[in-house]
DNA sequence: CTACTACCTGAAGTAAACTCCAGGTCAAGT
DNA sequence: ACTTGACCTGGAGTTTACTTCAGGTAGTAG
C-alpha cells in the first residue's frame, strides 16, 4: 500500500529530490508522513508520477501538466473552462504530431538515400541550398 | 542577398539577440561582415535558421540540432557515424510519435466523454483513482 | 558638428527543472 | 550507548536557451 520515497523513486526512475521537488511546486499532493515525519506514498501517487512522466515524455510543461492534472481532478467541477484547456492542449498535440511527423520523413529520407556506401548524398547538399561545408575558408 | 541582422530577425521571427548567440555557440557560421563590422547574413543562413526552427519546435535541443546541422553538411565524409546518430534519432522520433499519440487519443477520449454538460466524468475518476488506464509496471 | 539609430561586444541575469549539499533526526542493529 | 542508513529541511548550484545590460562604434540626417 505505501511506499517509503526510495521505493517510490526506484519503481518510477525518477529520483527522491525530484519527488520532493515535484510536491514543492504542488504537482504532488503531500503525502502522509511516518510517526517519525518520513513521507509515505500511495498508489495513486505513483499513478500520478507515471502520467506525469508520460506528459512530460511528450513536451509539457510541468506547469502545464500541473494544469492537466487539475483538469484531471476536477471532473464537472470546472467542466466548461476545463474543456477548453483541454482542447487548447489537444490541438497543441495535433500540431507537435504533425511537425514530429515531418521531420520524421526527413530523417526517413536521409537515412534512405545517404546509406554511407556511396560517393555523395544529393539530398543533403540539396537541403541546405549550395556549397556551406567544403568552401568556407576563415571560419572555424 | 544579404539581409543585416535585424532584417534576419523579422524574416525569420526570432531576436537579433538570439542570432548573435546562435553564432556564438555556434549553430550559425560566423556571417560576413561590412566594413563596419556589421553583420550580414544571406539566403543560406536564413535556410538554416528555418531548419533549426522546425528542429527546435519538434523537440530537438539546440545540442541535438548542432548535430543534425554537421550532418547535414558533411554528407559524405563521415557518413558511417553519421548515419548511427541520424538512425538514433530517427528512433527517438518515431517513440517520441508514438508517447504523442497516446496522449493525444487520452486528451481526445477525456474530450469526448466530459463533454461539460453530464453530471460526472467517469473516465477521470477512473483515471485518476486506482485502475489507472493503461497501467503496466516496467514501462520505463 | 551633433543627434540618432542600428549595430557591436562581453558579461550578467532569467526561467525551468532539476540536483547537490550541509547539517539534523529517527529507528534499527550490535 | 553508539553507529549506520534512510530520511528530513532550506538553500545553493547546474544546464539550457535565451534576454538584458552597459558602454562603445558606424553611418546617415540635419
Amino acid at each position: 500500500m505505501s511506499r517509503t520515497i526510495s521505493e517510490v523513486a526506484a519503481e518510477t526512475g525518477l529520483s527522491a529530490d525530484t519527488l520532493r521537488y515535484y510536491e514543492k511546486i504542488r504537482l504532488l499532493p503531500a503525502p502522509g508522513r511516518t510517526a517519525g515525519g518520513k513521507r509515505l506514498y500511495r498508489d495513486q501517487d505513483v499513478a500520478r508520477l507515471r502520467f506525469i512522466q508520460r506528459a512530460k515524455s511528450v513536451g509539457f510543461s510541468l506547469a502545464e501538466i500541473g494544469k492537466l492534472l487539475r483538469f484531471r481532478e476536477n471532473p464537472v467541477k470546472s467542466s466548461r473552462g476545463v474543456r477548453e484547456i483541454a482542447a487548447t492542449k489537444h490541438a497543441q498535440v495535433k500540431e507537435q504530431l504533425a511537425l514530429l511527423h515531418s521531420v520524421e520523413a526527413e530523417l526517413d529520407l536521409l537515412l534512405q538515400i545517404c546509406r554511407g556506401d556511396s560517393d555523395t548524398c544529393p539530398i543533403l547538399t540539396t537541403l541546405d541550398g549550395d556549397t556551406t561545408a567544403a568552401s568556407k575558408p576563415g571560419s572555424r
